[in-house]
DNA sequence: ATTTTAAATATGTCTTACATATTACAATAA
DNA sequence: TTATTGTAATATGTAAGACATATTTAAAAT
């Protein structure tokens, strides 16, 4: 028997109606140079314009509603809404459910931006924050506890985010949290074995007090560099 | 006529039935330890265990779709999924729908990062990006198209988020780049007048290729740092 | 002029019905 | 036996109809 080989079929397209109508409205949203506040049309009008049932167009929309894009004032009418940017990438953030490339990856990322945000911390820093940072060393260095010690740590780097008065940053870190106790927790990164280079809080906190931004970047280099095989 | 005066009352919750079902479901999917693959409850059973009909169990799930928590294997079951953490972020990073202050304080991430960068570039570095790097910039030194200019400009950067190899913060940039360019092009910074401190591209290249990380820095700074009123 | 009523409207929810892709398994043909 | 084909069961996908309800608008009543 001749055996069939089968040509170069492309996989048929296998999206849901839902799918398509979700693509459809994102295009209208995006073209349509909407502000917060606007009107868009109702359930009734888009399922005939798209030749759809309302339950079709409703499930499309409601996953606009989890992004922040659009808003339903009840028996009113749906309007465009400002998203918020981070809300939806925290909604995600779970470490149980991303790859080891991917953490590994925002680990350099953290450090990437606490090496940059040195110019910005000499600039903004106050004496009450200065203050605090002390406390938290301070109270890191009377525990021997290591869940203490993880919870300083973190207290610490969030600080130092807080120093910077930028929100967004602020809130990345926040969002990012989850990834960085998992990783400190000693999975995928080299040993703990804190080498001669190590540089402390403390040793941040000084430089930060009495140094240079140059100074800080290179401590705290040799704080999280600490965590990688390798740059 | 005596004036009521209303006491202290808390608005009532606003939630419709299918946001206190997402509500449920981001609990359900966030403590049941579940990994990418796992089958969830199908419809009918969500729908009885919450004792609401299908349709607003559908509504809900829907919405984490768009998410990539969960996934449908058509008339099979639901299974989730390895969300991507920045397509939702991409998603609703629309210029016209954020505010100015978020902008200002995107661009300034950027900075941070650019600048947290240039360990990365230093070590990552390699001939082949070098010599991509130097047709960029001299290209972009032959023009005198805005335009063109503009094109050259996000292609530097952009090839330096290459170099550093870092899938995870070249996706960020990517995402970022309609902020940029919107911020490029004049709004909320301050004059484009070019001091004489400024750094071209030629020097920032220069410097990757025999300077030093530190030297990097400095010129990456007064490179961006011209878009600011202060920092 | 002010308040009350009533109608119209659009979203929210539920129910019922059926379509359809996938799977597992039985039936059939080689 | 072995491989293919057919079939039933299943869970999701889609549609349509019905009604509840909050909000708005306008009409009606005070």
């Amino acid at each position: 028997m001749k055996k069939i080989v089968a040509p170069k079929l492309r996989p048929v397209e296998n999206l849901t109606q839902v799918d398509k109508i979700e693509i459809n409205l994102q295009e209208y949203f995006k073209n349509g140079n909407f502000s917060p506040g606007d009107a868009i049309p109702k359930e009734t009008e888009l399922a005939l314009a798209m030749r759809v049932s309302r339950t079709a167009i409703r499930e499309a929309l409601s996953r606009f509603k989890i992004l922040g894009i659009i808003e339903s004032r009840k028996n009113r009418g749906m309007i465009i809404t400002r998203p918020d940017i981070l809300t939806n990438m925290q909604r995600v953030m779970d470490p149980k459910l991303l790859d080891g490339e991917t953490m590994k990856e925002i680990f350099e990322m953290r450090l990437v931006i606490e090496m940059g945000l040195a110019d910005i911390l000499f600039f903004r820093k106050t004496e009450s924050s200065l203050i605090k940072l002390e406390e938290i060393v301070a109270k890191e260095e009377q525990t021997d506890n290591k869940i203490e010690r993880l919870k300083y740590d973190v207290e610490f780097h969030s600080m130092l985010y807080e120093i910077s008065q930028n929100e967004t940053i602020q809130r990345f870190q926040k969002m990012l949290l989850p990834i960085f106790e998992y990783v400190d927790n000693g999975l995928h990164i080299k040993s703990q074995v804190q080498d001669a280079e190590y540089a402390s809080h403390r040793v941040l906190l000084n430089v930060l007090k009495n140094g240079t931004p140059e100074e800080f970047r290179n401590k705290m280099r040799k704080h999280l560099y600490n965590y990688f095989e390798k740059v």
